[in-house]
RNA sequence: GCGCCCGUAGCUCAGUGGAUAGAGCAGCGGAUUUCUAAUCCGCUGGUCGUUGGUUCGAUCCCAACCGGGCGUGCCA
């Protein structure tokens, strides 16, 4: 990776230059904002003369006359341009030496982690009785794609699914169960059937509250262990997760563990007096809870809220004053076990945002308990509906992730029927899989999870444009070039590579940023950084593609064109399987 | 009330101290005796919500305001 080589070689250039830099200077080197001005560029001259008082301009050209000695084996020029900028010009043999080296790492070129780590990542977290929905899109797909560049990179990567599988809608489920409970619909669909005899009871408790009473005592009962109740919510939970595992395989991810909110529930009325005994909680109006400590800055304290002129009270609330727990309470006790039997490092939460004070106070109180491991909430944006307000889990009518899955398959399967390409009627079964499924990947993982955006199967599911079939009909051309290779393969290993045209400066350059930008990913837990990249690169290469003759060439020329798409073909594998996209061979 | 997030081209979105703010879609015009045209090349399109401030330099940082969303003691 050249912008890290040369972080390096400026750092150096300063010794050389006999610049005394300031205390925690560190010169950054990013890749150049517009082709016109090089490959790299750095600002380290404008930055460091402001603090010395200097001329930026003299100092930078003072830094360049020792970067072009150490830079000799790297850079063809390098220039200072504009108010002080360090414009640094690769040559084209580092590039060519780069690109051999790709084709030939089993990582396409990206370093291992410095300091692997153990991570724990919590994503997904559907609940039982309850079908995935679109509203589950994010997390899940986002937090896959964290594991999976965490793991690329090194790192001892745990998933756990902290699915929902305690909440207070069972007291509805089991008396719809033991009442109105479809047998024959049960086996068909468990889960449609499960929410049919929520919904029915739900509205019945809400005219009726004797109907609400019965839910209520149905709750106690499975809450004090009663072996029938408990016998009805083990069953739910089976059914459920059988059909879950089904969308999961579909989608091609994973979980090491489902440990659900149950999983806990031993653990809590301890946590909770241990709480109460170390003074970390407190008793207050009939509840226990987590109040401020006074240790942080008040508008840096999550137990705190202003209002007017004062400071209010914000508690964590960890245990009811009818006894029962909450969300926070069950959090506590996983971070327990997750530090404890895990040993973890790190647990990232692919959780929405709308959660942040929620974290900020269990990551606040789980340090009062003398939690070490870092904590990090990753949150989102909503997903809006086409009229621009939140996709909300409105009483029946949500979209069906696995039906948004469908859908995309179907139209994908449209165009691949359209084109005829003389597929087998399996290989366009298979092709319009990997395309309808990728394509609802990219939709979510090329957008910045930060902000809200637009729910449209039009956009979703569009073959045009930034999308995933544009990606693998990259990666398909790279590959329909090897199938007309005579002989079928060819050994690069060994090959001179030269880089002349720059359509394939531009293809070698942007491989070589592969590495990078997956090392960036992490930095803000950003995978859409990726796609953006990944978006760059087929471009790139289709730019390529069209200048570049690759089986017609001779020589040299050949042989380095074969390594560029050698080399975008893997970086695009790679790539696309951090997002969690399967490849196609053909399209 | 207070806190957090958001406001960028007709639409959907990137970019977040740097050099003339980008892309996709839509619109217009080209390219196919070809390694997959699900492609490429070009054109059109912007007071980066408003007003101040800090800076050599601000879409980005700070303050205020306008507009939208979410959260704010016993749901998850």
């Amino acid at each position: 990776m050249f912008r890290a080589v040369l972080t390096d070689r400026l750092q150096a250039a300063f010794t050389a230059a006999g610049i005394a830099a300031p205390e925690g200077f560190s010169p950054a080197v990013v890749i150049a904002s517009d082709t016109r001005y090089g490959d790299y560029q750095s600002n380290a001259a404008m930055v460091l003369a402001k603090q010395m008082k200097t001329n930026p301009r003299a100092l930078a050209e003072q830094i360049k006359a020792a970067l072009e000695t150490v830079c000799a084996d790297l850079c063809e020029k390098i220039t200072v341009d504009g108010p002080g900028f360090l414009n640094f010009t690769l040559g084209a043999p580092a590039l060519a030496q780069r690109l051999a080296f790709i084709i030939r790492d089993a990582h396409a070129g990206v370093p291992q982690a410095a300091r692997p780590k153990r991570v724990v990542v919590d994503f997904s977290a559907p609940n039982i009785a309850k079908p995935m929905h679109v509203g589950h899109i994010r997390s899940t797909f986002i937090g896959d794609s964290l594991a999976r560049v965490a793991r690329f990179l090194g790192h001892e990567v745990i998933t756990d699914n902290h699915v929902g599988d305690w909440g207070t809608q069972f007291g509805m489920i089991i008396h719809g169960w033991k009442t109105r409970l479809d047998q024959e619909a049960l086996k068909k669909d468990a889960i449609h059937e499960l929410v049919r005899v929520y919904k029915t009871v739900n509205a019945e408790a809400k005219a009726d509250d004797a109907v609400l009473e019965v839910c209520k005592a149905e709750l106690v009962k499975l809450q004090q262990g009663d072996a029938e109740n408990l016998g009805i919510w083990k069953e739910c939970v089976r059914l459920t997760l059988e059909q879950l595992e089904k969308v999961y395989t579909a989608l091609d991810i994973r979980f090491d563990h489902y440990l659900g909110e149950s999983f806990y529930n031993d653990a809590l009325a301890p946590l909770v007096e241990d709480m109460l005994a170390r003074g970390i909680a407190t008793e207050s109006e009939g509840a226990v809870c987590v109040f401020s400590d006074g240790s942080l800055k008040p508008e840096d304290d999550p137990f705190l809220i202003k209002e007017k002129d004062s400071w209010k009270a914000a508690p964590c609330i960890i245990r009811k004053s009818d006894g029962g727990f909450l969300y926070a309470t069950t959090d506590l006790a996983t971070i327990d076990y997750r530090v404890r039997e895990w040993r973890a490092d790190e647990i990232w939460y692919v959780v929405g945002a709308p959660q942040q004070l929620h974290f900020r106070q269990v990551f606040a109180a789980a340090q009062r308990r003398g939690v070490g491991t870092e904590m990090t909430h990753i949150a989102f944006g909503s997903i809006l509906g086409p009229d621009g307000k939140m996709f909300k889990t409105r009483s029946g009518e949500t979209v069906g992730l696995l039906e948004v899955i469908e859908e995309s398959i179907e139209r994908a399967r449209e165009a691949v029927d359209s084109r005829d390409q003389g597929h087998s009627a399996e290989e366009k079964e298979e092709i319009a899989r990997i395309i309808g499924t990728a394509a609802v990947k990219y939709a979510e993982l090329s957008q910045n999870r930060l902000t809200d955006y637009k729910f449209s199967w039009d956009k979703m599911l569009s073959l045009q444009g930034n999308t995933a079939p544009y990606l693998l009909n990259a990666y398909v051309r790279t590959r329909s070039i090897f199938r007309k290779l005579e002989g079928g393969t060819v050994d690069l290993a060994g090959a001179k590579l030269t880089i002349t045209e720059p359509a394939e400066r531009a293809l070698a350059l942007k491989l070589s940023q592969f590495a990078e930008t997956v090392h960036d990913i992490l930095a803000d837990h950003r995978p859409n950084l990726l796609a953006n990249y990944l978006f760059e690169l087929a471009n790139t290469y289709h730019s390529f593609y069209e200048a570049c003759p690759v089986l017609k060439a001779e020589g040299a020329a050949r042989a380095t064109r074969l390594a560029l798409c050698e080399g975008a073909s893997r970086v695009l594998k790679a790539g696309l399987g951090l997002l969690g996209i399967q490849t196609t061979e053909r399209m």
